[in-house]
DNA sequence: AACGGAGTCCTACGTCACGTAGTAGATTGG
DNA sequence: CCAATCTACTACGTGACGTAGGACTCCGTT
């Protein structure tokens, strides 16, 4: 995940959480605590837009905005771009795994379990 | 793992790659093919020092200096990062472990497989 | 004892990312 | 036709980072 100002993760943090594309003025809306002006939160969502973190589609004279990806996939490119940046991305990925909360170690298990399986019974699909 | 530049990443990679804690003529050195001023390595060690990512002792007159957290803790820790900032780190990693390499997969496997099983022969050791 | 080299400390400057917002111009409902 | 609404473009302050120079301090050598 291109790396992300405060700012700029609150607004991808209202896209993740909105069921449909939402409006500058819906995102300035639900940033209501913060009390920006609209072109500010155009300014973020240009920017967002040029981090091909959030696409814009347009709705009569206006756009609407929606996340280009969904929360788990960024975070995932934000870890692959961590263990990237690590240069030796197994022994980074053995170091986590040793010192990971025994709760997640677990529900990393179990996924892990699941597409070892589908892996098993053929990459193609049954 | 604080946020590194470029040039301060170079430099942690000096220090990795090292058997001993390095001068900054050392790392300079190291840093040949950039020819940076002395200075300016100085004051990148200076930065990383005040983010935590070294350490330094004295030696004589000058000062030695060496990473405070291997690669491999320092990756992981960026990992950690990564995952707290996306708010829910739990679906986070299942969206990664179903992505993630087949053979990252298996290591990952095996590295939780051998946490479980000292888990449960004790957490205190046999 | 004065000098030069090696080192450290402090300060600085340019650039870029980001938070923040204003102005200008187009479009549209009433 | 006017006011509201929206986009496009420009701008400014701050902090991070790459980069480096000058001042000051030791210490060995002449």
């Amino acid at each position: 995940m291109a790396r992300l100002g405060e700012l700029e993760r609150s607004v991808m943090n209202v896209l993740w959480d909105a069921t449909s594309a939402l409006s500058v003025r819906d995102v300035q809306d639900a940033l209501g605590d913060r009390d920006l002006a609209y072109t500010t939160v155009m300014t973020v969502l240009d920017r967002l837009g040029a981090k091909d973190m959030v696409e814009r589609e347009r709705d009569g004279r206006a756009y609407r905005y929606r996340a280009a990806r969904s929360r788990e996939e960024a975070t995932s490119e934000a870890l692959n771009d961590a263990l990237d940046a690590s240069g030796d991305r197994t022994s980074a990925l053995l170091h986590f795994a040793r010192t990971v909360d025994p709760a997640e170690a677990a529900a990393l298990r179990a996924a892990l379990a699941e597409v070892e399986a589908a892996d098993r019974s053929g990459p193609d699909g049954p």
